[in-house]
DNA sequence: AATGAATGAGAATTCATTCAT
DNA sequence: AATGAATGAATTCTCATTCAT
């Protein structure tokens, strides 16, 4: 996915890794020039301000993500397939571009604007998958977004303890495990 | 739980008030000092930094959390009523002591100093849980840290998702529907 | 000289050790409590200010100082032998009281109040000499404050940089090389 | 001596008078930055830190009468020449320029960081006409460091006491003076 | 007299944002 | 568009002094 190099881009690069690695407050608009190789006035002529800079991080970073599990997901049809695909894209998604997945799901959320947080489609993904589920019959009925909110979490939280560390499993197993849990919540 | 009104605990629960909805970072020891009815300096009689007095504040609201889990957990002998149980005490917990809850569970933990990041006693609990139910035949062979941390995953997202509005599903139906998707991920 | 252990007098010792070490400024009153063994309050019981304490250490240190000189001046009677006697006696007491001397003759003085400051009065004893040696025709005619001034800067300047280790000479032999030095500058 | 008007020029002047005057630690940085009529943030984008500051006004003021000096004494090549040159050098420096020389010779060092302390070059250049006269036979066997450092002390001490007014002797008599002294100390 | 917790007026420093070039 | 020096409000932290006990 190559993008056209032009300043705007270098800053927002810049400061996707600073804010997963410190942080969005703790990440200063001086680090982030200095990261993208600009000057700091130069950030201020491509965006309002640094929280304006920090919601439009997330928003990109969140529609890369949504397209790459979309993309995914459209090579099955079959709803527990979908599932497994969705439990599987997230993993991959997390190891290839690391950095994407940790601003996302890490803790730097709190510190977006309010009106911004709302906005993660890749639920969505999952709700859909689920009403698909259901229509078919193949899985339970339960609210679709109480559904997707523990599949959600089952995966995201494996995935932070797998980062830190905490869990000594072996990754090729830990994908279908996730996978035979994530099915069984909704069977 | 009526708690000697000291002014060491009165900056506590101040703090964690503050942290809890604005974030360590953002809060300041300005906003500390007017919520806890105290001078700033004071605050530097009990804490020799807003960094320790953050720690402070994450170590007491996760011990307050420990023994609240564990004191309910002791009422129960067999795994899947433990884990039930777990699951249940969660979600009051969440509801009694909100801010507790937030703070401990919420973005905030990347803003405090790693050493103290770890030391989450709670899921130890459900580590010991799974053991139990696996000595006993009721849970599957499954990594105990893998197993803990999808169960964990599956109701802190719930919850965080429920608070947030996102969830339409009355709150007495939910206990429920989270208990069954754990105990289903275990067997 | 022992003295009657007060607290006002462990206040002035700890004050004076401190001052000597960091300056008057850099030294807390905590840090004064602390090594005197006292509570910060009860500095405010012996003294008006951390301002008024400096002062008294000055005029506790000076007078002992100017005791001391005094005395040994005693012993002799001819104008040379008593310039002798107050060269090797300053070297002397910035051995023997290291602390006092170098909190008389160090730094801190631009820290004192102003009207401390003058009350330096072991230079009168100098000018007293000189004048006794004009009176006898020993010493050469020349303002007696100028000469005192020359003199003094003589033997504070060496031991100063005798202190810091700058001058490698045997300290036997500085003592009558200085004292050499200041009959010269005199006849 | 005109300077080009820089902004971290400004600071540095200020910087000295106000050292100068009040010391270093008694000096802040608002202080500093209201006389040289910038904002206080604007001090540490020339500076790390006060305590950097305060060094380079050390080191800049110290270069300044060290060049004034060699610059003197390189019109004479005689060692008593030279050492009349000295004295009477550092009486016009401490008159022409005030400010410096009172930053330099007066208490504030011992407010400086340790390491800077020690680069007063001054002494360098007396240390050198002294081995010049004796290794011409005109001054004493003596050690070199031992004989500066008692030169320096007539010299400093008298300029001090006459700043502080206690010495009642016409200014232009002083200096031949002062240098007759520091001919004995050597002869 | 003595304590030591509390105060609050500042201190040094940081940093998002502006603006002249 | 780009720069980077300058700003100044805000932040964390310090410390002489006070005061209830």
């Amino acid at each position: 996915m190559p993008r056209i190099a032009t300043k705007k881009n270098d800053i927002l690069h810049a400061a996707l890794a600073l804010f997963m690695k410190k942080g969005i407050r703790a990440t200063t608009t001086k680090d982030i020039a200095m990261r993208a190789d600009i000057s700091e006035g130069t950030i201020y002529r491509h965006f309002e301000s640094k929280d304006e800079l920090a919601n439009q991080v997330f928003e990109k970073t969140s529609r890369v993500l949504y397209n790459f599990l979309k993309e995914k997901l459209a090579l099955f049809t079959k709803p527990e397939e979908q599932l497994n695909c969705y439990v599987r894209s997230l993993f991959d998604f997390a190891r290839k571009d690391h950095k994407k997945y940790s601003f996302l799901f890490a803790a730097h959320q709190t510190e977006l604007r309010r009106q911004t947080r709302k906005k993660t489609k890749h639920i969505d993904l999952l709700v859909e998958i689920i009403i698909l589920g259901q229509e078919q019959g193949v899985f339970r009925a339960v609210d679709q977004h109480l559904a997707a909110t523990m599949v959600l979490g089952t995966i995201t939280q494996t995935i932070f303890y797998l980062k830190n560390g905490d869990i000594k499993v072996n990754f090729a197993d830990i994908v279908p495990e996730v996978q035979a849990s994530c099915l069984k919540i909704l069977n």
